[in-house]
RNA sequence: CGCGGGGUGGAGCAGUCUGGAAGCUCGUCGGGCUCAUAACCCGAAGGUCGUUGGUUCAAAUCCAACCCCCGCAACCA
């Protein structure tokens, strides 16, 4: 048996989470129930990132304390991804004991091994907010926070010596051609980063307090990357008594993370983890973001839309199949009410949903809901049918590979427009018409087949509706990747009588606007 | 001369690595069918594949230069 330990970012908790922050979170979900569904021993870990200055004045606006406002976001997030039915196996926070105490403990171990050493941080000060920022993070050369003056200034603070691994590193890049996904996140570090000279990153900071304490000068606090980084392994037990998780599923298979924490995962985690000399994770997958119309989601621009909203009104298998099938693989994507509608009434209802309920309707009508037993492909057009599928389902795993979700998900739709179209090149009305009840009988059983290829393929990422036709089907929703390979054989078994709209049409206009409406 | 991505019929995208008659989804128009959720299937119109030049029998694809859009530019997650 294969193991799959796979992991989402922690995600800092300054708000509510938008459909970005979902989208993260569907795709390694979905990934954890195809390889759960492969028969691998799966882990899925996700968490949040609770610790920093935003944090402390955030809560200190709100007039709770830091770990008040953690406790209250954690619970939203755990919220959301029951409601989304995230089947994670754990859920890390950084305030967890476990963990700040492991990450002290590496904290020393680094000063110890002489990898982390005393400086001095500079940078432009903010008084009133208490935080440093960079030059490019100004607006108007003024605090992004309040808008007031900045000033340089500079603190004592420790600092990573990331010099001293920078060769390791490329040398690692080199001789793991898949390490990074897509490559051309792999040529930016390099350009950018890696060949221009890493510069030590600062990992320790004096001028708040919300933090893991520094146990050998207690007024440190360690900052923001080392700390959260940390929790791939922390989660597992690394560091601590009972540490058989971290032996079973370490190294992890796959980091899953948005573009805008590319260097941490890509430079700066593997050189953590060489510095504890661990093995690197094998993959790191960097995604786009998902846009609006008029570019980031932003709440002053008014543009943000939540999970919630749609999953309430629209369910959740029409959102997650929106975020993976509008993912484009080259860049950001773009979110439009009229784009959710158009797919949603064009692929799952008038496409999915009635390839369903056509079929059911005839099973029911020539063979009173029994679906015929599989006798070979009996003609041409039933043989090319079946290539057809075959091949759609190696063209969908190709692209899984190759971590191309997007269109993966289209593939796996194609089979859908396929198997409508074998109703047309059979035209099963007329064989009935003609009593030609062999050939009938082949074209109900090579329909049921190519339902239920597409319900074992959905699986992962659209269970809902992958339970609700086998249930119409009459079939055993009890099934894995492997039953790919049997699916024309139905022993007999009745779909239901009368078929249910799996997806029912929308009314363009009317959600268009609804969905407009929920944007703020 | 900072770095990366993008620029393909009305919209959104694939194809570029490994040159060989421009493809998918949606929209528009026409036709077919009647099992079905006014759904489904077929056909048509519509593109000088950002610009210019080069290599080649052949370029969206390779090379060179340039233009436009987006992001990043090191400690904000």
């Amino acid at each position: 048996m294969n193991k799959f330990y796979i992991t989402s970012p922690i995600y800092y908790p300054s708000g509510r989470y938008h459909i970005g922050t979902t989208y993260t979170e569907v795709l390694v979900d979905s990934l954890k129930r195809y390889h759960k569904m492969l028969g691998d021993d799966t882990f899925l870990l996700t968490g949040a990132d609770e610790h920093g200055q935003k944090i402390e004045n955030i809560a200190k606006e709100k007039g709770v304390t830091p770990k008040e406002h953690v406790d209250e976001m954690a619970k939203m997030a755990k919220d959301l991804w029951s409601l989304m039915k995230i089947d994670y196996d754990k859920f890390i926070r950084t305030t967890d004991d476990y963990h700040e105490k492991v990450v002290a403990d590496i904290f020393e171990k680094f000063l110890a091994q002489g990898d982390i050493y005393l400086g001095e941080y500079e940078g432009l000060y903010c008084t009133p907010c208490e935080s440093f920022w960079t030059e490019s993070q100004l607006v108007d050369g003024k605090c992004p926070d309040c808008g007031r003056e900045v000033k340089p200034a500079k603190e004592e603070a420790y600092f990573f010596n990331m010099k001293k691994y920078q060769d390791r590193l490329l040398k690692y890049y080199e001789e793991h051609p898949d390490f990074i996904k897509p490559d051309y996140r792999k040529q930016e570090m390099l350009n950018n980063f890696i060949k221009p000279g890493l510069e030590d990153l600062c990992v320790s900071r004096t001028s708040f307090t919300w933090g893991v304490q520094v146990p050998s000068n207690p007024k440190h606090v360690v900052y923001v990357w080392l700390d959260a980084l940390t929790n791939y392994i922390t989660a597992l037990g690394y560091g601590q008594e009972n540490d058989e998780l971290f032996n079973r599923y370490w190294p992890c298979d796959l980091h899953v993370i948005g573009k805008d924490i590319a260097r941490f995962h890509l430079i700066y985690w593997p050189i953590f983890l060489m510095a504890l000399d661990l093995p690197l994770p094998k993959q790191i997958y960097v995604h786009n973001w998902i846009n609006m119309k008029d570019g980031k989601m932003s709440k002053s621009k008014g543009n943000v839309i939540y999970p919630e909203d749609l999953i309430n009104r629209y369910g959740l298998d029409a959102l997650k199949f929106y975020l993976l099938v509008s993912m484009p693989s080259s860049t950001d994507g773009v979110f439009t009410p009229e784009d959710f509608v158009e797919r949603y009434n064009s692929h799952l209802c008038n496409d999915l949903g009635n390839l369903v309920n056509r079929t059911i309707s005839m099973i029911n009508k020539y063979f009173d809901g029994v679906i015929p037993d599989y006798k070979g492909h009996i003609n041409e057009v039933d043989e090319i049918f079946e290539n057809n599928v075959n091949s759609y389902i190696k063209e969908a795993k190709r692209y899984l590979d190759n971590c191309e979700f997007s269109q993966c998900v289209s593939t796996i739709f194609s089979i859908v427009s396929r198997t409508n179209k074998y109703i047309d090149e059979t035209a099963p009305w007329a064989l009935y018409k003609e009593e030609k009840m062999e050939e009938l009988a082949s074209c109900m059983n090579h329909l049921a087949y190519g339902i239920k290829t597409i319900a074992i393929l959905i699986r992962p990422f659209m269970e809902e509706t992958s339970d609700n036709i086998f249930r119409q089907m009459g079939l055993d929703n009890n099934v894995t990747i492997e039953d790919l390979k049997n699916c024309k054989n139905f022993d007999g078994i009745k779909v239901i009588e009368k078929g249910e709209p799996i997806f029912v049409r929308l009314e363009d206009q009317v959600e268009i606007d609804y969905i407009k409406g929920l944007m703020s």
